[in-house]
DNA sequence: CTGAAAGCGCTTACAG
DNA sequence: CTGAAAGCGCTTACAG
């Protein structure tokens, strides 16, 4: 008969053990203040009571939730790769918030980047969280504005220095990401590719755009680039739009590996050879773009590594440091079936 | 100069109004106990002064942290999948949550289910969470006994009645989905069919294989069922597997788009016609299903759903409601391009 | 309808 | 080293 115990406090453990309220705080929080038999005893009993500290009160009086807060956008349609990264992400965040017994306090809105801010806002002002992981930052988001009006809540940004100026950001290697893959298609021969890129209110796009035509540029290389969502019949149409051409490219990257396997698809069906007549290469590995024929040649990173060091960069903060931005690792080419030398005509 | 003005509480709020605390709570909370007049004017001073109500002391005064915990387990390898159910899943859960003020507390790990099972312990003993959801349950797992040992917490599974005997779950149509593709396939004249199923660990593996077995010796029907894990490699290789035997299989149903889409590939490359010779249906749609070639016929449920329905019976328990275990929707099955009646041979 | 008071469980100066 | 006490911000009986 486990009777479900009414809640045990320190109160009780002190009675037990027969000392103080107070003792058994510094006992049980490893502070000096009590002897080492006094420790050891309030240890002893606390266990074999199955004490555990409220959260609640230790919050009220510390002044710490033991939480960060992440708010998560979900679109209806494209949300497939945007919710794997984040899980991802959240994985490497968990994995160093665990040792220090940090939660993740997590809500997810489909109001976008402006749901997310009165989230955040909410969570400022009630102090319901000890810091906060911004991800999917818009241009002109009102979270920049929020925590800049915040200098005492604690925060990093996933994004690029550029938008975040001076925030504490996490920024992303897909400047340097896009400028690997021209030289990789340089390298091979092309001369004419394009991108089919995302959406142009992610920060991401920008940049990925901008180093692309920046790097084609240095070398000699041309680059047409077609935004559009993340799906599959976006990469499909686009694919197509950019084989009607005249002037044709010789190679397509692709900014998520649902455009690109789909691209890839289209460009055959429509008697396209990949890699012969076209090479692809998809931004952001995952297992379809193994699973696809030919399978593709893909941008790697490591999104778990991106949580870890966020988790890092989150607790140092809560810790009292200053942190500075920091960049994430850098991508990896993996290279597969779906690109090759560009052919003589 | 916006200062960081320091926490403002209700004591504030009652000052400036002019009025007591308890007015105040009252007021803030719309309960009995103070006139309209009052509880208008409390309302607009604490509007103005932008009072936001701690958390901390909130639930330690009324024993409510208006959040629910879930534990994610956490695999390398095979983590796509569950990763992406996962997330779907507490989608659907933040939807019915957010009108409600309640958060999610979330924490992954690799540790299996025993690991998931100390941290729920650590949640009850301390009081972090209102409630519980638990997914991923596996035969034997220790959070079954846990929260028999605790019928004060409140928690909603997801898994199978025959599993959690009595506990509150919100069960899968694992069973029916089994045998509306069965009879699908019977109806295509499929008489030999297999499948290339998931590790025997999981209830829902089982699940599938008793329903599958059970309706094709009610039709007539032969199955060779197949085991491992959600990985490509392995589609593709007990695809081939079953291939090999003298009398193959006109039909494969794979647990998982990943295993899927593998065997088609896999089938297709040794000169397999799909869905001529070979038909493949995958259990859990996604877009990979609709990017193969060709595209992939699937068993279809709204995942989103099942966080909602789950949500809505934790927000009950809560109440104080005594919930009964409920089904999740039933699943579709969306034909597509990988099957086909059987061919006269 | 309204105010003064106790209590939620823990932490932390402050005196012994 | 140890105990008594105040305080964290809110809720909720309990008297007026």
């Amino acid at each position: 008969m486990t009777m479900p115990k009414t809640t045990i406090t320190i109160t009780d453990v002190a009675k037990a053990a027969g000392v103080s309220k107070s003792a058994v705080s510094y006992a049980l929080n490893g502070k000096p203040g009590v002897s080492d038999a006094t420790r050891a005893k309030v240890l002893d009993v606390a266990r074999s009571m199955g004490w555990k500290p409220n959260n609640a009160a230790k919050s009220l009086s510390d002044a710490s939730t033991r939480t960060i807060g992440v708010v998560q956008l979900v679109d209806d349609a494209e949300n497939f790769g945007a919710g794997m990264f984040a899980m991802d992400c959240l994985a490497g965040l968990c994995q160093v918030l665990d040792p220090r017994d940090y939660s993740i306090t997590l809500r997810m809105t489909a109001g976008g980047a402006h749901a997310a801010c009165r989230i955040h806002e909410e969570w400022i002002a009630s102090g319901a969280v000890d810091a906060h992981l911004i991800m999917g930052v818009e241009l002109g988001d009102p979270r920049l504005a929020l925590f800049r009006a915040h200098p005492e809540a604690k925060a990093v940004f996933l994004s690029q220095r550029a938008v975040t100026k001076g925030l504490p950001t996490l920024y992303s290697s897909d400047d340097e990401g896009a400028r690997m893959v021209v030289r990789y298609l340089h390298g091979l021969g092309h001369r004419n590719i394009a991108r089919i890129a995302g959406p142009e209110e992610y920060v991401h796009t920008i940049t990925r755009d901008q180093a692309t035509a920046d790097e084609c540029s240095k070398l000699g290389m041309r680059c047409t680039t077609l935004h559009g969502k993340y799906l599959a019949a976006v990469g499909e149409q686009l694919c197509l739009a950019l084989l009607e051409f005249g002037d044709s490219p010789t190679a397509i990257v692709c900014d998520t590996d649902v455009t690109a396997v789909a691209a890839a698809r289209a460009a055959i069906a429509r008697g396209v050879s990949v890699p012969g007549d076209l090479s692809i290469v998809a931004w952001d590995d995952s297992p379809s773009c193994t699973s696809a024929t030919p399978k593709l040649t893909a941008l790697h990173r490591d999104v778990r590594s991106i949580g870890v060091k966020a988790g890092s960069m989150l607790l140092r903060m809560i810790d009292g440091e200053s942190v500075d931005s920091e960049p994430e690792d850098p991508y990896q080419l993996i290279e597969r079936d779906s690109t090759a030398p560009v052919s003589e005509a």
